[in-house]
DNA sequence: GTCTATAGGCAGATAGAC
DNA sequence: GTCTATCTGCCTATAGAC
């Protein structure tokens, strides 16, 4: 794989990742092939080989750096915005995003085809809700303090509750091709989490 | 297709809806084979295309009965209890039971994969979403009737937020194999809505 | 209804030349 | 890094015998 250079080289290994990236956010894992990949970059299947060996290492690659980019947008979201209700906002509006795009929220795609994942994968989806999870459960108690949210019980077990109405509420909204349907289940999500 | 008898024939066909069933709600439905069924079964995969030619056949069949027991839950739901804020949490451990035997609601994981279906399983699986959500309006409005349940907003704006966040607490809750994963969901829904 | 046999396609993957 | 050529395996599906 080339070498790291020191921002945004564009290479092949790069550009695949931008293709399967999208690719498994609206198909899902098993419904791309190389073949799509080959077709869409102008090389041919073998060559995209040499950059990732197999599908599970491509897979494992996809899952790393999407995760790596949606912490990076947390952190910002953490530097940028003064408390914690409107850093919830931000949240629910990240995922908002990706449904803008037409697309499933990577994580949530790849829960669904959970049993058929490698298992270098499936480590990597639990982690990706885990830090989710962990970066909620945070901003709930931050929430508490400040004054701005306000919550009965734990502030993991509201944080589960968080991460999964959003999943459920892309998972739905997207056959519809309707983000009133993410709204429907995000707004009272919202309005349940405000002091 | 074998001619229909009164009751519960277990014949081939119905015994394909069964294996394929629990295949689709595991794996989803690009990730089961006829061969995964023709094995199971004990009678080859040419046989098998006898009872449905095709797998868009065989797909649409599975979401037809799925949608019509379900349905049928939902009327013994109505039938045999009294209030709406009762209904609902029966409605949730319809949810719940599904999650139980480790797999994820059907139309959940086929929305997962919705790009990828023949045109007449998609219709198929929005069907299933408009059903369900119209059945949680009316037990809402009963609700507010009763006065057992309590929202602000319109009931079917509520019965998507509801059907969202359900099927989001299966799709997160089962790569954990955790049960208290989805009630970390559904009890602050149910919460939310009590008056 | 179920079988054998087979077609035809596409999947992921490898060897070796350039 | 990318190519051509090829392999092996699995997939859905069909023809035709029993």
């Amino acid at each position: 794989m080339s070498v790291a250079r020191n921002r945004k080289e564009s290479g092949t290994a790069e550009r695949m990742l931008d293709i399967a990236e999208r690719l498994v956010q609206i198909r899902g894992f098993s419904n791309f092939s190389y073949a799509d990949i080959a077709t869409e970059l102008g090389i041919t299947k073998a060559s995209l080989h040499y950059h990732y060996p197999g599908k599970a290492e491509l897979g494992l690659a996809l899952i790393t750096r999407y995760a790596e980019r949606f912490n990076q947008a947390l952190d910002e979201i953490d530097r940028d915005l003064p408390d914690a209700r409107s850093r919830l906002e931000a949240y629910v509006d990240l995922y908002a995003g990706v449904l803008r795009n037409e697309r499933m929220c990577m994580c949530g795609i790849l829960a669904a085809e959970y049993q058929t994942l490698p298992d270098a994968m499936r480590a990597s989806v639990i982690r990706f809700f885990d830090e989710n999870q962990t970066w909620l459960a945070k901003l709930l108690e931050d929430g508490r303090a400040d004054g701005t949210l306000n919550y009965v019980g734990h502030a993991e077990d509201v944080a589960q509750g968080i991460l999964s109405t959003l999943e459920g509420a892309m998972l739905v909204a997207r056959p519809y091709g309707d983000l009133r349907r993410f709204d429907a289940a995000a707004k009272p999500l919202l309005a349940s989490l405000t002091a």
